[in-house]
DNA sequence: GTCATCCGGTGACTGAAGTCACCGCTCTTT
DNA sequence: AAAGAGCGGTGACTTCAGTCACCGGATGAC
């Protein structure tokens, strides 16, 4: 892996911080739909993405949450609040795409919080993000309808995977919304129909 | 305000922080029902609530949605993100107790999250519990219906109020819950016909 | 007193979304 | 070639919750 990347990519850490970043972390490579973490793990990494997406969610009886998704120099909260409490991880998390990551010893990584403040504040960015794309998704839950929430999602993947032509099945987006899978049918038919997306060959393609 | 109650009340801070608190801290004083803080104002203070109970909600449109309720020994993410990142809050704060709290210039707090450890832990938990109060919010609002969001929500409140004799008006839970007034009405009855908990006088008790 | 305001109760209706049942299509597997 | 699995499409129905309209009772202002 590019260490010289990996240091531009978080040049505001300083150089003392990535020295140490890189020598007590460890480098690992997952394929995109690898299994990285399940629910009821201890929690002795925390994992800082350089390349890739991972996904987060909880699931219960057999539904899904989906949490956020953490991308290039982003780390993991809910890994961080597990490795804080010293509990073990309340939710899964999965490769997304093919992902490069660095995985921070648990120890070392509250010894930073303590020495580097450009660390600490990570997590608090970290931490105010994913609380303030709760808060959206909360007011979307409350006040939107499901055509809205959709839209929402369909362009926020557009914005991850880069390009405005998804392959995703309806089932995934339902479970993903917490919907099931013949309203997300229906409710992609009407946009279709409104022209603000096109279907064609298991293919999404959002409009605007 | 009682210098004693304040250091037993965070005695895990150690004495010397518990100090700086005290001499670059204000305490303050806020009748039951004050406005302690508008959207849009800018942050310079973090509060630590010694005594009393305060909400903080976001309004958009006419609509309200509750995000928490800060009570004693706490204090108050949306301030403290707020306040990193320079920007100004996008909150409501209002005092639903008489209130006693510690305002902390900003500046100080930014310097004692890097100082002192435990201090820094007291804001990541903070975060940690806020978030983690989203996400059962979330789930709620996913797969749970009304009735069992009213009964939760009632639940909580008769814990933060001490007493199970709840003095509420149905329009005010509805705005908290994002919902109806004659839907709350509708539901309270059902859940009075259900027994699980009774309607006299403008009190609500709730039973189990 | 009476007028306005806030409270909760209620019936009738509407609309959004979830559920059920069943369809045909494509792709793999054997 | 046949069977099975996963995909998406669709009609019929149910249910939950929000809305509208209107009620009477309590309280407070003038």
């Amino acid at each position: 892996m590019s260490e010289q990347e990996i240091r531009q990519q978080l040049h505001y850490f300083g150089a003392p911080l990535l020295d140490k970043l890189l020598e007590e972390g460890q480098w690992h490579h997952f394929p995109a739909g690898t299994e990285i973490l399940r629910d009821g793990q201890f929690i002795r990494f925390i994992p800082l993405v350089h390349r890739g997406l991972i996904k987060v969610f909880t699931r219960q009886d057999d539904r899904e949450l989906l949490l956020y998704y953490i991308q290039p120099a982003q780390s993991c909260v809910m890994s961080f609040a597990a490795g804080l409490k010293q509990e073990p991880s309340r939710v899964f998390a999965v490769a997304e795409k093919e992902t490069d990551l660095l995985l921070l010893p648990i120890e070392s990584v509250l010894r930073w919080i303590n020495d580097y403040p450009n660390f600490n504040r990570l997590f608090y960015q970290q931490y105010d993000m994913r609380y303030t794309e709760l808060l959206d998704t909360i007011n979307e839950l409350v006040f939107e309808r499901l055509d809205t929430r959709l839209l929402n999602y369909l362009r926020e993947r557009v914005q991850m995977e880069g390009t405005s032509r998804l392959t995703i099945s309806h089932r995934r987006i339902a479970t993903d919304l917490g919907s099931a899978r013949e309203v997300i049918s229906r409710t992609l038919k009407r946009l279709e129909r409104e022209g603000v997306i096109t279907q064609q060959e298991g293919v999404i393609q959002v409009i605007c």
